[in-house]
DNA sequence: TCAGGTACCCACCTGAAAGTAAGTAGGCCT
DNA sequence: AGGCCTACTTACTTTCAGGTGGGTACCTGA
């Protein structure tokens, strides 16, 4: 995979939208960029609890070549990174919602442990 | 992971369902016995243009045990097995539907390739 | 008689994803 | 003077999903 952008052939629409959600932590991202707008770097580092810098990185370049998050650098000194999502970025999460919903209901039916993640005025999914 | 089931601890609703869901040929099972409403093993493994034996074994015996998959065993010989949807995995399809429909868009977007799976009857997603 | 179908199980191998740990360059704080 | 902050990059290692190719037991049709 490397940081080339992923283009099928696709089977089919669930294909092609798994594989820009595929990675230990993108749909996190997406989730805590919607929540937040717009999240610096390490913003995002400590709101991923256990995310390593080259992973979150890696997903992050990947998600700006898929076309879903917006990069903006500003050059200051200390560096100033922003990231936060784009129109697809922002549609992409609302089709994770139904998938969100019926993986609260699971978590709710297997009695599964949940890992506790503080996002400030978020609406659990 | 080998056989045993997932179950978290997760992030979120998403990441319980990703979970489930993950798997090169999940999601092309999910929507096989979907249109077929049940299928015998080797009707799946020639549905599925690609499946190794080994993965499609290894991806319904997880679906079992997450409650996707129904498993009925004919004591004939030869041997019958048909696989069909449980209510959660019923319902697992319908949260996939908008993701599918968003994956649709993208691949119109990027004009990926896309691979034909000729599935009788089947609506494209 | 022997290939071909049924639904699997098993051991081994590979390649890609993810983890680990270090380095970079300039500025701020103590 | 030394450590920490910013946002990364690079190299090396580990892990594991998935692929490959074999075997099983029984029956059917050529």
């Amino acid at each position: 995979m490397a940081t080339s952008a992923r283009r099928g052939p696709y089977f089919c629409g669930i294909d092609a939208a798994m594989d820009v959600v595929a990675g230990k932590w993108k749909s996190l991202i997406l989730w805590e960029l919607h929540n937040y707008g717009t999240r610096r770097f390490a913003e995002l580092r400590r709101g991923l609890p256990g995310v390593s810098e080259k992973m979150l990185i890696q997903h992050l370049r990947e998600m700006e070549e898929d076309g879903l998050v917006h990069r903006e650098v500003y050059r200051e000194v200390p560096p100033k990174v922003e990231y936060s999502l784009t129109e697809h970025g922002v549609s992409l999460n609302a089709a994770l919602a139904s998938l969100g919903n019926w993986g609260t209901e699971r978590i709710r039916r297997i009695g599964a442990e949940k890992v506790p993640v503080d996002v400030a005025g978020a609406v659990p999914r």
